[in-house]
DNA sequence: TATAATAATTAGATTAAGATAAAACTACTA
DNA sequence: TAGTAGTTTTATCTTAATCTAATTATTATA
């Protein structure tokens, strides 16, 4: 059995690792984790050990096959826990992140199936990120970020790649949800904001907020 | 914020404390939560100085009234999550305990109210044990254990005393479960065992299983 | 390609929670 | 009331996970 600390090392080189398809390097851990580069470097240690990853010192680290396994399991669970407070509890998708970073370590892998029944198996979570079968798959939907499509561009929102309060309260008050139609009206070249129209209401995003938000890709 | 074992230590006190209704000992809080003598004295020293609990040395310890607020919330939680699991997770009520010693760690109070919310605000979790308000006020529910009562009688289950696998799946092959109708034939003066009618079907419990089944007390 | 800047590792401490073994205390009984 | 059994505490160690400071690698650049 691996320990909290141990889980959320390999979750965070799982997450590291599925955006920038590259060995994960130990200041963007202790980045994520907010941990020393110091303490990163002794838990690689441990979990090179224990086979749960492939290190070699100054070289980066990835995950193992098993390492992986356990990495996209606690992901599962976090989604499906995340889908449960706001499609049963009335949460809003802003406020499901840091609960559901407790949930996603409860063991019990009847519980976490019985769980996925309850919810119907769905496929993605409330952030419009896809949840890992109970066999460790993800799917894998094809997507773009808001900020590459072209002026004159219509879509729907498939999903954000943050999950961060203050992100998701801005998109909210903007009206953005999963699925809302977006249109974009035009392109500032100087700072890449664009302007866009949202439901029928021209609004202004910055380039860093549309890069966090992903668009079908056709 | 109080540690994993810090809370287990105030839920173990306050259990205790709730069937012996004295000063709990070093030895007893041991016992439950197998650790050493020794580091129970070390935990008790650190919930004094965190006036967790009223504890002087070789004298026993017991709750203060805000260790006492805290181990009531965490046997709230227990019971809440050990409903869900059964009501709509389709757990049956020997399977919860381990799950729910989990769950009731996580913290979130918003959670723990909006699941109060969600499954009705139940007052009594799958064993009969009754759910603390949000308030941490236990409702207390006059009952007698089934060895007490007399040939002859006839009553039904309000809960049992222990929430243990083995004695729940003993009593669901019984047939027993809370509201089941029990009617006492005959007692066994030589190991106080008891003779029973369950839903119609003649039973030998022994005094031990009796002991821990609970009957509403007129 | 030597050197400066950056990144990563090692060395050595700290803290929380546990353990064992020895010492100290309490309570019972003869 | 003295001795002893049982309980509790103290002293000391261990392990996991963290930290800071110092050292060593790597990389980028002049």
């Amino acid at each position: 059995m691996n320990t909290l600390a141990e889980e959320n090392y390999l979750k965070a080189i799982l997450n590291i690792s599925l955006s920038t398809n590259k060995k994960v390097s130990t200041n963007e851990i202790s980045n994520v984790l907010k941990t020393s580069p110091a303490s990163v470097t002794d838990m690689l240690k441990k979990l090179l050990e224990k086979k749960l990853v492939e290190y070699e010192k100054y070289k980066g680290v990835e995950l193992s096959n098993i390492g992986k396994q356990y990495a996209v399991n606690i992901i599962r669970k976090h989604r499906l826990w995340e889908t449960f407070l706001v499609d049963h509890l009335e949460f809003n998708w802003s406020e499901v992140h840091e609960i559901a970073e407790e949930l996603e370590h409860i063991k019990s892998t009847k519980l976490i199936n019985k769980l996925d029944t309850f919810l119907g198996y769905p496929k993605f979570d409330p952030h419009g990120d896809p949840i890992p079968s109970k066999e460790g798959v993800i799917p894998n939907i094809k997507s773009t970020s808001l900020d590459q499509m072209e002026v004159g561009f219509t879509g729907h929102v498939l999903g954000v790649t943050i999950d961060d309060k203050l992100f998701l309260d801005y998109l909210t008050n903007l009206n953005i949800k999963i699925g809302t139609k977006i249109e974009i009206i035009q392109k500032i070249d100087f700072d890449q904001s664009l302007i866009v129209n949202i439901e029928n209401i021209k609004n202004h995003i910055s380039f860093d907020v549309a890069k966090n938000i992903l668009i079908k890709n056709y």
